[in-house]
DNA sequence: GTAGGGTTAG
């Protein structure tokens, strides 16, 4: 009876219609079957609402239905949505006790729950704290490695599931073996198995590969979907490549593929990050000519640039024109708000928000709470941030990393480092991870007051806590290392400033000022603590030093890793890389680009164009071709290729025979081009 | 008769 309910208002009738028979004496002429029960429990979980599930199944057992293993199925799935393993469980032995057997449904629910087991979000009240378990990962795993044990054949969701957990970690490795299992399994991959792994590039920022990945999905006459789509979108912009998510847009049009809500909502937010607010909001106002209207993400993308922009007032007759177009602001709406006042310094504005979205019936989460006890720290008002601690914790809310950061950055900052150890122990003590900014903060304030030792003891705890430092970690334990000879040459204390009567260098200038020696001295002294430089160590330095164009010492510091048996990342590679390009200095790049392929490594299609057009700028064409060939068998995706190399790199260079000569190449290698990038590059070779 | 994906702090 339940089937054609889809949506959350249909939801609210069904229960509606349990309510009838719970408060119905049993003679009630409102009756429903297993079936009945089953198919809404499915829906509740669909939309996790998980206590409204537990009241059904309880109805459920009143009226003596008896549950079968369509019942338990959706208790384990509606639990493992939303990622309590422990309850979920509970269900899986009743299966048990039922004289029932989990099937493969009951183990692919299982397998999503154990990914999830972690990501009970700190946005939501959470009441019961769920063990911390670091290696939910391998419990997924053990238990899709079980299904085989048990006679039981896993599904493509069974391992779609657990291929997203990996992805949604980053573990890509891990990922493409599960694809490998599966297709050894003779289950072959569908268009939603190769999105999560899609997710899984455009999380880890590597789009090309996404890209790529794309090419093989359309290949194989698979269609991907809008979400897939979207996250390549997402990527694009994330990356910086604008002009590619628009050519993006291009790609899923031709698919039959309408951009929605969402498309438009990563587009908005990234201009608003950028900066580029008026596009933004030419942006925003287009929507509706588009036949689409803007949802509160979009609002509060928006609303977010214009606070963060410190155009407070544009943000509020945002949110009040929001309201008038039926669109309901959620807590990330209050938050952008609040936090926008507490940037302003007007921490009393952002506490009477507060009180308002709480009479709008939004709930403050988490991070509401964490943003204005920040604010009143930062205001010097720490009576109030405590009491407002006191108020979060009695509400049920429980602090998070960014609630105890808070307060270790406010007790650095005013030179209180024995408070700020105590709360580095309350964290401890309440199981709450420091992450890199934790650590960086106390590493600060300790280099800070010329506490060289604590400094690098307390990046020993980082180390031994297996939390990566920062860029800006290692800049501040050099600016110290280093101060007296900075401050020196830096008599006009450009790039120096004053904190606390203790001078010290900005981040950004760490890396324009740092010599080889200084580096050598930070991997000695770290040594000396017991931290062995590790290759995330010099990367770090590497691609800082990269990043302001000193190629020389990263140069050196590239060797030296190398001597010492570590063998640089891609990331490394490619920053060097990217970094002699755009000084000009080709010969080095083409050497680093053999030395990236011939240890699998992809390099940055940006620095090809650089490359390619910096050779035919030195007239080096046999070069440039040689390089060329190489690049197309990367397995990049031909077309960005094509799009990235002659039209954004050769065409708008000039070099028009440059690009008719790579272009040919492509041909005879069967290189295959989007028509309308060929149609672009006719049009393009012709004007030249 | 069941299911699997994606934004948003310091």
């Amino acid at each position: 009876m339940f089937r054609s309910c889809h949506s959350v208002e249909d939801v609210g009738v069904a229960l509606d219609f349990v309510r009838k028979i719970n408060d119905g004496d049993g003679e009630s002429k409102f009756k429903l079957r297993v079936k009945g029960y089953n198919t809404l429990l499915m829906l509740l979980a669909k939309f996790c609402l998980v206590d409204e599930m537990k009241w059904v199944y309880s109805v459920m057992l009143k009226n003596t239905i008896v549950p079968d293993i369509y019942t338990f199925n959706a208790m384990v799935n509606g639990y493992c949505k939303v990622g309590n393993v422990l309850e979920a469980e509970l269900y899986v032995s009743k299966i048990v006790d039922a004289g029932l057997r989990p099937n493969t449904f009951t183990f692919s629910s299982l397998i999503l729950g154990h990914c999830r087991k972690r990501d009970l979000d700190s946005a939501y009240r959470v009441f019961t704290v769920m063990p911390i378990e670091e290696n939910k990962l391998d419990d997924a795993r053990r238990l899709l490695d079980g299904m085989l044990e048990n006679g039981l054949v896993p599904s493509v969701v069974s391992y779609s599931a657990m291929i997203n957990g990996y992805c949604k970690e980053g573990l890509m490795e891990a990922a493409f073996e599960i694809l490998g299992l599966m297709e050894s399994n003779n289950i072959s991959p569908n268009a939603r198995i190769y999105g999560e792994l899609i997710y899984g590039f455009c999380k880890k920022k590597d789009v090309h590969r996404a890209m790529a990945l794309l090419n093989k999905v359309l290949e194989r006459k698979l269609s991907p979907s809008l979400i897939t789509y979207n996250l390549l979108i997402h990527g694009q912009c994330r990356a910086g490549h604008f002009d590619t998510a628009y050519r993006v847009i291009g790609l899923m049009k031709e698919c039959g593929l309408v951009p929605n809500q969402w498309t438009y909502s990563v587009f908005i937010d990234t201009l608003c990050k950028r900066g580029s607010l008026e596009e933004a909001h030419i942006m925003f106002e287009s929507l509706k000519e588009k036949g689409i209207k803007a949802n509160e993400v979009i609002y509060t993308a928006l609303i977010d640039g214009y606070c963060k922009a410190g155009k407070i007032e544009n943000a509020h007759s945002l949110l009040e024109r929001m309201l008038i177009d039926d669109c309901f602001p959620n807590s990330y709406t209050y938050n952008s708000l609040i936090h926008g006042f507490c940037k302003e310094k007007k921490v009393k504005e952002a506490l009477s928000l507060e009180e308002k979205m709480v009479k709008m019936g939004v709930h403050p989460t988490v991070r509401t709470y964490t943003i204005l006890i920040e604010g009143l720290l930062k205001d010097g008002d720490f009576d109030h941030a405590h009491r407002l601690l006191d108020r979060m914790v009695s509400s049920g809310y429980k602090p998070d990393v960014f609630t105890y950061t808070a307060f270790i950055q406010a007790y650095c900052s005013t030179g209180k480092l024995n408070e700020a150890e105590d709360w580095m122990v309350k964290m401890d003590e309440e199981g709450i991870v420091p992450d890199s900014v934790t650590y960086t903060l106390l590493i600060r304030a300790y280099a800070n007051l010329g506490l060289v030792y604590s400094a690098f003891d307390v990046l020993k705890r980082m180390f031994d806590a297996g939390c990566e430092p920062s860029h800006h970690t290692y800049a501040f334990l050099m600016s110290h290392l280093s101060k007296k000879k900075w401050m020196k040459e830096n008599s006009d204390v450009m790039g120096l400033y004053l904190v606390s009567n203790v001078t010290f260098v900005e981040v950004a200038d760490v890396w324009k000022m740092m010599e080889f020696d200084t580096a050598v001295e930070l991997f000695e002294t770290m040594l000396k603590h017991g931290c062995a430089p590790n290759v995330n160590t010099f990367g770090k330095l590497i691609i800082g030093l990269c990043k302001v164009g000193r190629f020389a010492v990263a140069q050196r510091l590239f060797d030296y890793m190398r001597e010492r048996g570590i063998s640089p990342n891609e990331d490394i590679y490619n920053s060097l890389l990217k970094c002699c390009c755009g000084l000009g200095m080709y010969k080095e790049a083409v050497r680093l680009v053999d030395a990236m392929i011939e240890h699998g490594h992809l390099p940055h299609l940006e620095s090809y164009k650089l490359l390619l057009c910096g050779l035919y700028d030195e007239g080096n064409i046999e070069k440039a071709k040689a390089v060329f060939h190489n690049l197309l068998d990367c397995g990049y995706n031909n077309d960005e290729v094509a799009w990235n190399i002659f039209i954004e790199g050769l065409l708008k260079k000039g070099f028009g025979d440059g690009c008719s000569e790579l272009l040919s190449i492509m041909e005879e290698k069967g290189c295959q081009v989007h028509p309308q990038t060929y149609s672009m590059l006719v049009e393009g070779l012709d004007g030249i």
